[in-house]
DNA sequence: AATACGGGGAG
DNA sequence: CTCCCAGTATT
C-alpha cells in the first residue's frame, strides 16, 4: 500500500477531533475565515494553548467582515498572552483586505500576498479551505518527512527537498485531509522524543526507523545561549485609581500591546527617567522574563501619582485588568501588586 | 541565510 | 531546566 493510502486510512480513523476542522473524508468545505483564523493562531502556538483561545475570538469576531470592523485594541486585548503580535497586527490588516475584495482569493500564490500568510499559512488555507492539490510543510511535517525518507541534510537547508517529498504525496482528492493527516501523525505519533513507531501507518516504510535515525531527525543547526538583559518599569498609580500605560509602538517588541513606561529594554536601554513627576520607589525585587532570543531582567519602580499629574508618556487609564497585558508586562505588575504605595484607593 | 519576534506545554 | 510548537517578515 502506498504511503498516501496508508495516511489517509490512518486519518480515517485517528484523527483530532478540533474546534476549527471538520470530520475526516466529509463532503463539506470547512469556512475560510475559520480555517485562517485557526491557521494564524496556530503558528508557532501548541494547539493546547489556542483551544481555549480559538472559541473565544470566534464568537466575538464570528466572520471577516466583523473583525475587519473590530477597532485594532481590542484584537489585540483578545490577542494578550497568545505571543509574537505581529500575527495579530496582520490578522487586522488581513481581514480588511479581504472584506475589501469581498473574500478570500483560492489560490496558494494569491493568499500568499496577504499579510501574515507565508509559505506555511498560504498552503494550508489553499489545501483545507479550498482543496487545492498542495503541499503543506510545517514543523510537524518537517519531522515525519525527514524520518520516513531518512533526510540527513540539517534545516533548513533540507525544507526544498522536504517540500518536493509531500508534493510527490500529496492526493488530487483529498490535499485539506492529507495535510491535517501529516501534522496529525508528527503531533500524535512522530514525537521529537518518544516516536511511537509501533502504532505508526509508515512504520513499515519508514528509512530513518529502519536505519536507527529516527531520534537523530531532523537535524537541527546548533542554537546559541540568549543574552541577558537589564531594563526599569514604571508602574504609577494616580489617587483615583487609574494606571499610567502606554501602547507600545508597532515596530517594536510586544507592538501595539498595552505596557508600562520604561526603558526601551528591547533596545538595550537599561535606565530611563520616569514618565511623570512623582515620589518613585523601587522595589527590592526584579521581574524576570525570558523571551526567544533574550532574559528579560526588569527593576520595578512604583508612584502614587498627584491627581493632577501631566504624564511625559504613556497616559492614565481608570482599569487595569492584568490578562490584557502581554506576559512581560503581567510579571511586572504582579509584582508591583506588592507595594502598598499602589493599593486601591 | 540569519535574525527578530512570545509564550506555554511537555518531559 | 530544555526543547519545541499548524511560522512570518525583515535584513
Amino acid at each position: 500500500m502506498d504511503l498516501t493510502r496508508a495516511l489517509l486510512d490512518w486519518y480515517d480513523r485517528h484523527a483530532r477531533r478540533l474546534p476549527w476542522r471538520l470530520p475526516p473524508a466529509s463532503r463539506e468545505r470547512p469556512d475560510p475565515y475559520r480555517v485562517w483564523l485557526a491557521e494564524v493562531m496556530l503558528q508557532q502556538t501548541t494547539v493546547a494553548a489556542v483551544l481555549p483561545r480559538y472559541g473565544r475570538f470566534l464568537a466575538r469576531w464570528p466572520d471577516v467582515a466583523a473583525l475587519a470592523a473590530a477597532p485594532e485594541a481590542e484584537v489585540m486585548a483578545e490577542w494578550a498572552g497568545l505571543g509574537y503580535y505581529a500575527r495579530a497586527r496582520n490578522l487586522i490588516a488581513c481581514a480588511r483586505a479581504v472584506a475589501e475584495r469581498g473574500g478570500f482569493p483560492e489560490t496558494e500564490e494569491e493568499l500568499r500576498t496577504l499579510p501574515g500568510l507565508g509559505a506555511y499559512t498560504a498552503a494550508s488555507v489553499a489545501a483545507i479551505a479550498f482543496g487545492q492539490q498542495v503541499a503543506v510543510v510545517d514543523g510537524n511535517v518537517e519531522r515525519v518527512i525527514a524520518r520516513a525518507f531518512d533526510i540527513a541534510t540539517p534545516l533548513p537547508q533540507a525544507r526544498r527537498t522536504i517540500r518536493d517529498r509531500v508534493a510527490t504525496l500529496v492526493p488530487a482528492g483529498r490535499p485539506g485531509d492529507f495535510a491535517q493527516a501529516l501534522m496529525d501523525l508528527g503531533a500524535t505519533l512522530c514525537t521529537p522524543r518518544r516516536p511511537a513507531c509501533v502504532l505508526c501507518p509508515w512504520c513499515e516504510a519508514c528509512l530513518a526507523r529502519r536505519h536507527g535515525t529516527t531520534l537523530q531527525r531532523p537535524v537541527k543547526p546548533p542554537r546559541k545561549a540568549p543574552p541577558e538583559r537589564l531594563g526599569v518599569a514604571y508602574v504609577g498609580r494616580r489617587s483615583d485609581g487609574a494606571w499610567l500605560l502606554e501602547t507600545r509602538a508597532p515596530d517594536r517588541m510586544l507592538g501595539g500591546m498595552p505596557g508600562f513606561p520604561g526603558s526601551a529594554w528591547d533596545r538595550g536601554e537599561e535606565d530611563a527617567p520616569p514618565p511623570a513627576p512623582g515620589d518613585w520607589q523601587e522595589l527590592a525585587q526584579t521581574a524576570r522574563h525570558s523571551f526567544t532570543h533574550f532574559t528579560l531582567t526588569l527593576r520595578v519602580r512604583v508612584a502614587r501619582l498627584d491627581g493632577d499629574t501631566t504624564p511625559l508618556q504613556g497616559s492614565f487609564v481608570p482599569a487595569l485588568d492584568p490578562a490584557t497585558l502581554p506576559g512581560a508586562m503581567r510579571r511586572v505588575w504582579e509584582l508591583a501588586q506588592t507595594s502598598p504605595l499602589l493599593a486601591d484607593p
